[in-house]
DNA sequence: TCTAATATCTGCAAGGAAGCAGATAATTCC
DNA sequence: GGAATTATCTGCTTCCTTGCAGATATTAGA
């Protein structure tokens, strides 16, 4: 009597839920730091602006939220040539100072990857892929509701 | 020049941080609240004391934890026969309620876990399965400097 | 049985994130 | 060049979560 394919999939999101959200914690990242700081991860340096947009705060709460970072030193603030009035938004560096954190994590995925074989890590490595696709599209939909 | 794979990994795991997240948001659920309901989801019931240890809260910060999850109808109390100080906290259903959340991203998961052959499939669950195990034990580690 | 220990709950206060409204600076359009 | 628009920031207030300390109920131990 194996586990079934759904149990086991929800098992392996709901442990990395628990992950991620003990990692923000031991970073000293609260949900909204931690979303914004896995936000520019993906999407590159963004203006406050976009950052307002992205996270659903309003441009007030954006501006706190940037100095949190930026007194944390995971991002800095650039102003953009082409238009003074913005302040682009750009991590300092990968998730910088959560290396620490994520050390035990990463190496016990990592040592998990090494034991596939090079087919079996395509196959995981295209899921990884097509996945992150998938997770992008589901949350811009799921916080589309909220900007049109 | 394809991406390399820890790049791959990385946007994998920030694309599912954001989208947890948001799934979190979209539910009205904070932090530690759907930090507790996916607790419960992988460890069974908890008595509202082994809540306060896994959480790092105090027990009172706890009682009002549950009070929120209770009014929610995400869990419900339950009398210890055993011992009738304790009292048990069990999920009332898998997340209940994050149903409607979750279809996207369900939804878009299932299509792409169907582009895949059964040998790719069982590749793909046996990295699930041992990467829940891995993710746990990195998280226990990360907590564990809390309780020990 | 009486006392100490344990589990949970309650009252009160503190801290932090967010909203709102208005201020300031820069750009665009006529 | 001047008015309207846009982008960000600041002051103030509110709400929510949490901690702390003490109360209550139950169990364990001498």
């Amino acid at each position: 009597m194996s586990t079934p394919p759904t149990e086991v999939f929800r098992r392996y999101l709901s442990a990395m839920v628990l992950n991620s959200l003990a990692t923000a914690e031991a970073a000293g990242l609260n949900a909204t730091d931690y979303y914004t700081l896995n936000l520019l991860d993906l999407s590159g340096p963004l203006t406050s602006g976009e950052l307002a947009v992205r996270t659903g705060l309003t441009t007030g709460a954006t501006t706190r939220l940037i100095d949190r970072l930026e007194k944390a030193g995971h991002v800095r603030r650039v102003p953009d040539p082409a238009d003074r009035r913005k302040v682009i938004v750009e991590a300092t560096g990968q998730l910088a100072g959560l290396d620490e954190v994520l050390a035990g994590t990463r190496r016990r995925i990592g040592e998990l990857l090494g034991s596939y074989s090079d087919d079996e890590l395509a196959t995981l490595f295209d899921y990884f892929r097509r996945a992150a696709t998938a997770y992008t599209e589901a949350t811009d939909e799921l916080i589309g509701a909220r900007q049109g």
